[in-house]
DNA sequence: CGTATTTGACCTGCGC
DNA sequence: GCGCAGGTCAAATACG
């Protein structure tokens, strides 16, 4: 990876500066709760002037697929203290049309793996944040329908400032 | 030198 | 009980 974004080398990127130049078609929701919509915004507060991602209301719930449930939260090992908090499973999917996943939305993303879905011949990305205490995390995804689409889905809430 | 990224291995949960 | 699917970690490597 010598570029940071290796997109078509014939498409313009006149409005493929770095930003989230895209448009959103699809708004996912997961669980009952929904992070609030006036603070701690997991992505997209100051740092992104195009900002028009507001509330959608394409609801999709066959995003899940058949039977395979977004999980991620489980005792590790040997693991015993009581860590359930109250902290609720933030997961948010989002399906944003782009040609890159390494969308810049303010934070930093480690990839920590890639797998391969039966469902899909695409690869799923998983990344988590950088910050020290952020655990949130995110997932990564190409549409298999369209896959000038990217399901991104979020999953926790940011805690810390973004460093970027 | 430090951080980010990579790939494979490994673990857990569920199904059959 | 084993296999499958999905998810995570860890060591090595690449790059700034």
């Amino acid at each position: 990876m010598t570029d940071k974004n290796p997109i078509s080398p014939n498409s313009p990127d006149s409005d493929f500066t770095n930003q989230w130049s895209l448009e959103l078609s699809e708004y996912l929701k997961f669980d009952d709760d929904i992070w609030p919509d006036d603070d701690t915004e997991p992505f997209v507060s100051e740092h992104v002037p195009n900002r028009d991602i507001q509330q959608a209301n394409e609801f999709v719930g066959d995003f899940g697929g058949s039977g395979s449930q977004i999980d991620g939260s489980s005792s590790r090992g040997v693991s015993n203290e009581g860590e359930k908090k109250e902290i609720r499973d933030h997961k948010v999917a989002f399906k944003t049309k782009s040609e890159v996943e390494i969308l810049d939305d303010g934070f930093r993303w480690r990839k920590y793996g890639k797998k391969m879905v039966k469902n899909s011949p695409n690869p799923r990305n998983y990344y988590r944040c950088s910050a020290d205490g952020c655990q949130v995390k995110k997932r990564v995804e190409r549409d298999v329908d369209d896959p000038s689409y990217v399901i991104t889905t979020y999953e926790g809430t940011h805690t810390h400032p973004s460093s970027h």
